[in-house]
DNA sequence: AAGTTCTTCAACCGCTCCTCG
DNA sequence: GCGAGGAGCGGTTGAAGAACT
């Protein structure tokens, strides 16, 4: 028994609304409000439409004060700055951009502002001419790098854009301090998901990392030709985001192969395949 | 000019959260 | 405290138009 549909599929239009159906709405809303029941709403308004269709299409499109494409500079800096802060919470990096739409933030992150972020990456880790850098020039790339905020269980602070500044093309420096490094551990510094011990490839054993080739950042060669890499993954299954915290003297000591999926163990320090 | 690929964005889906009885 | 139902959210899809070959 799944639960009980919203409205009958069958019963109600999808698909593309028109100018008539807007009219009915825009009209009915202004007259009348929502009344706090956004299922009710399309039977008294004479809609054929699901109550869900009915409040996004109000809330993205016919609501008054709407801004619809065209981000500014600002807008931007202020999308990635909370991006880097807090994440894909789309609806409270609406809340800070007043006539935006958590679905067109959403839109424009994907279209365009992540790709923005993907080529700086790939721009702030190209290899030096001589295809080798420096331990420390890698450590500062990984501190550099934007990441999604680890888990809390604490209530979301939304940040005070006005007092902050950020700047989209500089997107690379952190708005998050990166967490306090642990002297004594060697294992380096990067984030990444926590598989739980059980479930990872059907692999028993202690917790491992999983790397994901199409999403690892490319791998650095360092001055004594050993291969590193920072990455990003986004894993699959039932994980955890974590942050795995390194040494900061040797950063990475993982990960000789680029190719498919592959785990890493944290506590062998080997690939699993 | 025609076909193909890429980009954009409105809309849907399914899940979690919240409220109320 | 519990369950049902509505609201809200984030991820994803697919149609339409633009750009490219």
């Amino acid at each position: 028994m799944g639960r009980t549909p919203c409205c009958d599929k069958a019963q109600v239009k999808r698909g593309p609304w028109s100018p008539e159906e807007d009219m009915v709405l825009k009209k009915y809303i202004e007259g009348h409000g929502t009344g706090g029941n956004w299922i009710a709403l399309p039977q008294k308004a004479g809609l054929k439409r699901c109550g869900k269709s009915c409040r996004l299409r109000w809330l993205n499109y016919l609501r008054p004060d709407i801004k619809h494409g065209g981000f500014t500079d600002e807008e931007d800096d202020i999308i990635c700055g909370l991006y880097n802060n807090i994440g894909s919470r789309w609806s409270v990096i609406a809340s800070q951009l007043p006539g935006r739409t958590d679905n067109d933030i959403k839109n424009y992150w994907n279209t365009k502002l992540k790709k923005r972020r993907t080529m700086a990456m790939a721009a702030a880790q190209a290899p030096s001419s001589n295809n080798t850098t420096s331990i420390d020039t890698i450590v500062d790339r990984i501190n550099d790098f934007p990441r999604p905020p680890p888990p809390s269980t604490s209530p979301v602070v939304i940040p005070i854009v006005k007092d902050e500044t950020y700047t989209c093309d500089d997107f690379l420096k952190p708005v998050v301090p990166s967490p306090p490094v642990s002297a004594t551990t060697d294992t380096g510094l990067g984030f990444g998901r926590y598989d739980s011990p059980p479930v990872v490839a059907g692999l028993a054993g202690p917790p491992r990392v999983q790397l994901n080739a199409s999403d690892a950042s490319s791998l650095v060669t360092v001055d004594d030709g050993s291969l590193y890499s920072d990455w990003w993954t986004n894993g699959s299954g039932d994980t955890d985001e974590f942050f795995l915290e390194f040494g900061g003297e040797v950063p990475m000591e993982f990960l000789t192969s680029s190719s498919d999926a592959s785990f890493f163990d944290t506590e062998t320090r080997s690939q699993v395949t």
